[in-house]
RNA sequence: GGUUCCGUGGCCGAGUGGCUAGGCAGAGCUCUGCAAAAGCUUCUACAGCAGUUCGAAUCUGCUCGGAACCU
């Protein structure tokens, strides 16, 4: 018997991947896991580029909607919601279709991640406000004392990650250098990863032409509506930020939406620069019927 | 026509005799719980010509280009 699959699909923004995960799902007549980072909310719509009410009506998706932006979500929470879904779209069909440009929670899928006890939220929020008040010199004191193997290794330019290292190591007492297990786990079912990309410049104007097309949509009402929630981190996202300087009265309407294109672009860069790592990935333009790749 | 000021890399912008300004954009990259995040690396200069000087983006002259004011 054949063992079950979940295609993946991957590609920067902008390049065609919604339209051809649904092409693909009604062919094997399966549903989508969305893997985006920022489209699981519901309170985001417009600036996200989420599938359609009539896409969505096609093909079941999950992680789209599915959260609220007051929740926290991460690469953990959608490794264990994804997991739960596959098994769950496994029950009636071979095939499960995923399609995102999430890298790292695309990783925590197939990957895994490895099992570090949740953090508590004291320490966390302690940490994170140290941080603002006294800046980097103090996160990297402080994890030099608290995690010398860390700090001699790992990136101590990054404040992210130094803060991860030390709400670790504040709330379990080890250092998160013990948890890294270097073990994959063995999925249950087959993986198969397809890229979609198109050349640069093609990209690109697909890019401008659909943050034209946000803007007439409403964009600029929906940043608006989400002001009192500005500081979440899901609103941390492209088109929503520049907008928030344009309400601030910071930057024209123009320059802002000029500014959502760039930073568009340069996530679609990323984006390629993380998936065109993973070399088991099969490229091809959005244009192909994907199942003729299976 | 005259006087004054200005001309720095794709853009912004500091420097006023010797020492890579910097920022943005671009290019390349990193990535194990906020990832549409965060971070790292990196290219293109001193309008042109001549002169002074050991040494000029910086001083002098001329040329070109721009701005303001005067006539």
């Amino acid at each position: 018997m054949q063992q079950p699959t979940v295609i993946i699909i991957v590609g920067p923004t902008a390049v065609g991947k919604t339209a051809a995960a649904i092409r693909l799902a009604r062919h094997l007549g399966t549903r989508i896991i969305s893997a985006d980072s920022r489209q699981c909310y519901k309170e985001l719509d417009i600036g996200v580029a989420k599938p359609t009410p009539e896409e969505l009506r096609l093909v079941p998706h999950y992680f789209i909607n599915s959260h609220s932006i007051t929740e926290e979500v991460n690469a953990a929470t959608f490794e264990e919601l994804a997991l739960q879904w596959t098994s769950e779209i496994f029950r009636k069909s071979p095939y499960a279709v995923m399609v995102g440009g999430t890298g790292l929670y695309i990783r925590a899928f197939t990957d895994g991640l490895d099992a570090i006890p949740p953090v508590d939220q004291g320490i966390r929020t302690h940490i994170r406000h140290h941080y603002e008040e006294k800046g980097l010199d103090w996160l990297q004191e402080e994890v030099r004392k608290y995690d010398p193997d860390f700090y001699s290794a790992g990136e101590i330019l990054n404040p992210q990650r130094l803060m991860r290292a030390l709400e670790v190591r504040m709330s379990t007492g080890q250092s998160i250098l013990s948890f890294r297990t270097k073990q994959r786990p063995q999925r249950p079912f087959g993986i198969r990863t397809i890229g979609l990309q198109l050349p640069k410049g093609e990209l690109h104007r697909r890019i401008d032409q659909r943050v034209d097309a946000m803007i007439r949509a409403g964009l600029t009402k929906e940043v608006e509506s989400l002001v009192a929630y500005r500081s979440h981190n899901a609103l941390q996202t492209v088109g929503y930020r520049e907008l928030f300087e344009w309400m601030d009265g910071k930057v024209s309407l123009e320059s802002a939406i000029a500014a959502i294109k760039t930073s568009t672009r340069q996530y679609a860069k990323r984006q390629m620069t993380w998936f065109h790592r993973d070399l088991s990935v099969r490229w091809t333009d959005p244009g192909t019927a994907l199942e003729t790749l299976l």
